[in-house]
DNA sequence: CTGAAAGCGCTTACAG
DNA sequence: CTGAAAGCGCTTACAG
């Protein structure tokens, strides 16, 4: 069976493609056509199951009802809750959202821009990474919206949502404080994105307000690519060597690999080392004990996301663009 | 800027778009085109930053170079993962991935495929739910690839790629009783899906070959869709009610609700009660005591899957269907 | 060795 | 109240 196509239900009808098309995208009244026609028509539609060719009419429109979506990694799962959330809002817009991980890698990052503008997506949801301000600012040249979040990117004038990571961890370190805890240790990744940087600062300054100097030997900077088992390794090094009474994990896959190396040693949680993780997971809450975790909320930023995007999508006019930082909760457990 | 078309090219270099496009597609040589005309467009190309219009391209030739990915649920851990595996091999052949999740619903997974076939995909790899059947039979009259996962429709002759759940079960069962358990439990879910079904099954099997009568107060059928709390209470009920000495969840999010749950309870897992989880997560390893999973083989369903269906994308003609059906392995912990 | 032209399936400015 | 026709950016059979 070939697929019907427009013109199939003209000859059908007895009327133009025109007067179909019309009736197909709502302007039917608009163009005043007759009820009659308009109800032949429909039924024929109805009845022969055809649905527009969603490629014929974004070469002709120019746009798609499609927004990309370019997360990091779609099996963390801070970025499948924020896509899933994103998804379902979208969703019931008319919107359709195609996504795809980036692995903090430049090129795949590149050719998915590239990808999703050969595609016509609308508008781009955009988590960035460092190497992509040119190509960003290519997509703002030709006044597609795009949205970054999680983290920006210094230099660009976008909409950005995200939490307020500063602030989180600089909180968290107070509440290790706060515990008595004085050798606070951080455990983060070396990618140079803002939100990871935003993370060792707010840590930084919150040591030193309370007056405790820097040690750099207290940070580890784990590479983003490395096997599981170096990571661990540098982990277990961290914990033996120094006195180390509390450990804060900037994201939590690496608070993951942490309480793996964690389990093996003779070190009680909560005792002997207070934990932290960034990003709650399942896994801190069913642990024993129990992970306390840096909440961000999720559902907000989706939520604000998509606000964002579709006030643009709508707007005829170009808007200003915003920024919307939310506050992320320490979750005590 | 505005965007570069073929014609541009053309217009640029002084040759005909045919030229072009004959270049662009590396059917230059085929076509002899001279050398130094190769030359001159390869290097107009290069410098324009041009790239193909793909919406135009896929109207003209009717495929997309997209795979349609239908899923569960993007966040669950296993559906994310394989996800990005069929991703990262998918795009190493050329071919992008799109993929959107059912959540179970079968109204929004015949949109989801009505979208995908107006786009155009070239091929469909789908984890399929009840209800689905004719529209899935419709991709295969039309002579698209389609390969179901994780579980097969009854009925339907199609490519399919997933674990022996039956016998996944039926070992888990078979551990409990050679640990000497007795009032084994099942906590499962009400959807109607073959993979579920099968892990019943095989629960079942598994206690009548060893001389143990089926006992439908130790099964939990719990809806899909309801809240978390019911989830918990329910649960509640069965872990109180009946002795029971072993629990075997059909699915890791069933899991971690049933081990919230438990960590309220002074029963003390692997001492009072015995469990196994289907399908891993990062939970169960971690977790104290370590929590039994059945692991399906993620990494070589994705392979199969993408190869499976790189070869249907890559033959003329209509290939014969596969079954393939790899045997999952309990981990112990 | 290369090009003119048809056509994929739509939308829309224009005409009547 | 309705339709003929141009055009979106490609690919390819055909012709020379």
């Amino acid at each position: 069976m070939k697929t019907l196509s427009i013109k199939d239900i003209a000859v059908e009808a007895g009327v133009s493609i025109t007067t179909v098309s019309f009736i197909i995208n709502g302007k039917a009244r608009d163009k005043s056509i007759s009820e009659a026609v308009i109800k032949k028509v429909e039924k024929i539609i109805a009845e022969s199951g055809y649905k527009p060719n969603q490629i014929a009419r974004s070469l002709r429109t120019g746009n798609s009802n499609i927004i990309g979506l370019i997360i990091e990694d779609i099996s963390n799962s801070f970025f499948s809750r924020i896509a899933r959330l994103i998804e379902d809002k979208a969703y019931k817009k008319g919107y359709k959202i195609i996504y795809s991980s980036t692995e903090n890698n430049v090129e795949k990052a590149k050719e998915l821009i590239n990808m999703f503008k050969s595609r016509k997506v609308d508008g781009y949801i955009i988590s960035p990474i460092k190497g992509l301000e040119e190509d960003i600012q290519q997509l703002l040249t030709d006044s597609k919206p795009v949205i970054l979040f999680d983290r920006s990117l210094p230099g660009l004038d976008t909409n950005y949502v995200g939490a307020d990571h500063f602030k989180a961890t600089y909180e968290s370190v107070e509440s290790f404080i706060k515990q008595g805890r004085k050798k606070i240790s951080l455990v983060t990744t070396d990618i140079d994105v803002q939100q990871i940087t935003e993370r060792l600062d707010g840590y930084k300054k919150a040591l030193v307000d309370y007056g405790i100097t820097y040690d750099e030997n207290l940070v580890l900077k784990v590479y983003f690519n490395q096997e599981e088992s170096e990571t661990r390794a540098q982990m277990e090094k961290l914990f033996s060597n120094v006195e180390t009474d509390a450990v804060l994990f900037a994201t939590n896959y690496l608070a993951i690999s942490g309480l793996k190396v964690l389990k093996q040693t003779k070190i009680k949680i909560g005792k002997n080392l207070s934990v932290i993780a960034y990003d709650d997971h399942e896994v801190f809450e069913l642990h024993t004990p129990g992970i306390s975790a840096v909440q961000q909320p999720l559902e907000e930023i989706a939520e604000a996301i998509i606000q964002l995007i579709l006030r643009q999508l709508s707007s005829k006019t170009k808007l200003d663009n915003e920024q919307i930082v939310f506050s992320a909760k320490i979750i005590q457990r």
